[in-house]
DNA sequence: ACAAAAGTTAACGTTGACGTTAACGTTAAA
DNA sequence: TTTAACGTTAACGTCAACGTTAACTTTTGT
């Protein structure tokens, strides 16, 4: 067990197995391993991790440009000590730490933000709720009025 | 003065004219008075609701047919009271009052949400944070052991 | 008064993110 | 073993959200 089949992982995921060979095409989500057949088998982390992808996307409204970027840095390199065992030069891989420290500060300071922008969002939608409601007991003030 | 030209707004609010205009034609902006000759003329309080739109359409992500949904409540109706004077009969206006009110509701738990997993998209972040940073100083003590 | 800058509508072009269809090979249950 | 269900690649279709170009009118500084 824990083999998915591509029809699987669409299912569990809510999309498409279209849209699973697309972001595979653009580097969004790992190509999985194959059986004989050519066919590809997923793990339930690749599901996991699709689900992760797709919450960034609906919530940050990420594009699929953008999801490389923040997959670069957020759990990829879980999947990638996986996936590739890419044996680099110690210098390489100094750099590429560094690099993932950067960026990872960068998206933290970047969802700071946006949750900021949210909440004042927030607020705003819940004075409007509160002159609403006000403007409605006027409104039927005058209604008894006449 | 208080009064501007399409680009004016456009160089303001971060977008191309051409936008402006197809978000006019989508019912996404109001349509603003005209000059004899046809020129649109802005106020100053519909550059400030056009930079709402567009913070809305970033920070949520919508697209522009949710923004239609969304702005049908939140500041909408200050617009419209300027902008259309249609006078409507009384049932009418409680019918639609009464609507406002539940998708102010609906867009206030929705916001809710997405702030949520915008927290816990944020605190995964920060543990991310923490186990590169434990990871990059074994990979250092690894390398001084040589 | 007039040229340049800025405005207009109209219509076709582009890009991203998939959907759909075709033409074909593989797997699994009867 | 055969056939339905499922898999594959390849290529064209689609829709939203603008960009771009063309052909034209209006406004404005000198």
């Amino acid at each position: 067990m824990d083999e998915y089949k591509i029809d699987d992982v669409a299912r569990e995921c809510g999309i498409t197995k279209r849209t699973i060979r697309y972001y595979e095409e653009l580097g969004v989500f790992p190509a999985p391993d194959r059986s004989d057949g050519g066919i590809r088998i997923y793990s339930r982390e690749h599901i996991d991790y699709l689900k992760k992808i797709m919450t960034a996307k609906d919530i940050l409204g990420f594009s699929l440009q953008e999801l490389v970027q923040y997959l670069s840095v957020s759990d990829a390199y879980k999947m990638h000590h996986k996936t590739y065992h890419d044996v680099k030069s110690r210098e390489e891989q100094k750099s590429k730490l560094a690099h993932m420290q950067q960026m990872l500060d960068e998206q933290i300071t970047m969802i700071r933000a946006k949750i900021e922008k949210m909440k004042s969002m927030e607020t705003e939608l819940e004075e409007t709720k509160v002159r609403l409601n006000a403007f409605i007991l006027k409104f039927n003030e005058e209604a008894s009025q006449s």
